[in-house]
This record gives C-alpha cells, sequence and structure tokens, in this order.
DNA sequence: ATAGCTAAGGTCAGTAAAAGTCAAAAAGGA
DNA sequence: TCCTTTTTGACTTTTACTGACCTTAGCTAT
C-alpha cells in the first residue's frame, strides 16, 4: 500500500511546502540512495506525479553539478487563471493529471472539498470509460473545462 | 446460507466496524488467499454487497502496491432521497430533467448553488453533445449518478 | 585548446505485481 | 424445472520497478 514511488512523492512534497523558494532543488542519485532504489525511478515519480497537468515544472542539468529541479507553479499568480487552466487541459487530459489539477485547485482553496470530489466523479476513468471506449481523455477534457469555467467564473 | 461470499462480506463489515476511520484498505489477492477463493470473487462480492445503495463506496488502484478501498458513507435519512432521486435517474436522462433534479438537490439543501452550478456544467447539453452526438442521455445519466453519489461522501 | 575522463541525469523497453472484466459453469431455491 | 445467485478461470489493463545503454557537462592533464 506504500509504494517506494508514493514514498518519494511525498517526501518531494514535503521539501516543497517547507521550503521558502517555489522550488526545490535535489540530486537523482542521492533520492536513489535515500530510498533504495534505482535512478531511473526517480524520474518514474517525475513524470507520473510531477506533470504539468499536476502543477509542476521540472528542469534538470546533467554532468557534475548536475540537479533536478521541481518548480510548484503558483495558480495564484495566473493572470487569466480560467484561460491558463483551460491551456492546461488542452483538448485531451489523461485521469491522472485531470485528478492532479483538481486537488490542486483544492490545496489552493479555489475549491472546495465537496466541490472537488464532485469534479473528480464526473471525470472518473469508469465512469467515462462506461459510455465511452475510446476518446474519454477528450470527454474528460470537456466536461473538466466546462466546470472549471463555471465554478471560477464569478 | 453460508456461502463464501456471505463469509467475505461479514469479514469486511467487521473490518469497518472496529476501523477507527471511516474507511478500510484491502488487498484482493490476500482476501482470495484467506478465503480460498479466485481474486474475482472479491469484484463480485464487492459489486453486489457494498454499491453505493448498500452505502458503500468503493475505491482501488492496480499495479504493484495496489489496494482496494472500501468507505463507509454515514447516511441519514436524507440519503434515502439522494439515493432515490439516483434511482430515478435510471439510464438515461434528459437535460432538463437534471436541470430539474439539480435544482431539487439545490432546494432541499443537499448542495450548495457553486455545486449545483458545477453540476449543471458538467451534464450542460452543449458540453456532452460537443463529444457524443448521439447517446447523450446516457452519457448524462452516468455522469450525473457519479456525482450525486459523490455528494454522499462526507 | 582539447582529448579524454568522470559524474551527473535521460530513455526506453521489458518484467512483475497488482486489480478488472466477462461469460460460462455450478449450485441453490421456489 | 427454471430462474437467480455464486463460483470459476481465462484474458486484459494499469501501475510500479529494473537495468542496459545513452547524453551532457565539467574537469584535468597534456
Amino acid at each position: 500500500m506504500d509504494n517506494i514511488s508514493d514514498l518519494i512523492e511525498r517526501y518531494l512534497k514535503k521539501l516543497l511546502a517547507d521550503s521558502s523558494k517555489e522550488y526545490i532543488e535535489v540530486q537523482r542519485s542521492d533520492l536513489a540512495v535515500r530510498f533504495s532504489c534505482v535512478p531511473s525511478q526517480i524520474n518514474y515519480v517525475l513524470t507520473t506525479r510531477f506533470s504539468a497537468g499536476h502543477g509542476y515544472f521540472v528542469e534538470s542539468r546533467r554532468g557534475s553539478g548536475g540537479y533536478i529541479r521541481i518548480v510548484k507553479l503558483q495558480l495564484d499568480q495566473r493572470a487569466d487563471l480560467i484561460l491558463d487552466l483551460c491551456a492546461i487541459v488542452g483538448d485531451s487530459i489523461s485521469q491522472s493529471d485531470a485528478e492532479g489539477l483538481i486537488s490542486r485547485l483544492h490545496e489552493e482553496k479555489f475549491i472546495s472539498l465537496r466541490e472537488a470530489r464532485l469534479m473528480q466523479a464526473a471525470v472518473d476513468g469508469n465512469t467515462l470509460r462506461l459510455s465511452m471506449p475510446v476518446r474519454g481523455d477528450q470527454l474528460r477534457a470537456i466536461i473538466l473545462k466546462a466546470m472549471v469555467i463555471s465554478i471560477l467564473r464569478s
């Protein structure tokens, strides 16, 4: 139930929360040692849990003195939040990214927990797949954008 | 009278009763071993005895470190009304009926105005028609029920 | 300068470990 | 008997993890 990827995710998010800046810098090999895993697992965690859809931006540099920088994008500093969110969603969005975006909206206090759950339910993979075997990601994007617009307007 | 499904049901309900939280997490394969049955029997038990209508909500994750989480909804007398409304939705619902149902939920103070707007947006005709010219009413019913059930949590 | 070494991080495909689906077979019950 | 519920298992999908091989950046000795 607590797989390594979840532990790494939590660790990085705690670092971010404790940091005074909006980003952190880590070393891939350090993390791999700390969590007794292969280095490439760090990349796995980054792509599955720190994607743009989840509200993060990852930069890195190789070579000696290399690093991985994880930036937490601040939603509340966006000039036009609705447009930006719709751009992030795009024409198609995976369930994982949708979940990340919704929980982010909740963390940033744009929506309540109940509202987050409502939105999750509407774009849930099982819900959508029941009706549309294919193109679930497109449908999810359409519904998610409609909800984002409705709740952030006003 | 003592079939395996009943035993599994009782076991899970005892776990829930003994738990300090309102949910439990189990592993499907563990249960299958414990009760000497095939893993898919667990799914059978979940769908026949732990549905929303029975007052439960089931989430799960696949892959290594996967789990099944069973949430017990604490239902008050008002929950019956919600479940009835959910049953009324059925397999298919028109936009105007959906709107009626949503405003009813709001009038009965089950949901806030913002939540009502959110739900309206998700099942809006234009939104759904964009993606599915046909079967829009079926899709609307599926999404609406998922959202209605979600408000039973919390 | 620069060739070459070293120390980072990246990619990708393959394997393993879960849970899900579906329909057929078996068992019960009225 | 006939219908419903339970049980089974073959096949699928999703998620996590691993390792071999690749790329990039800095450093150092010539």
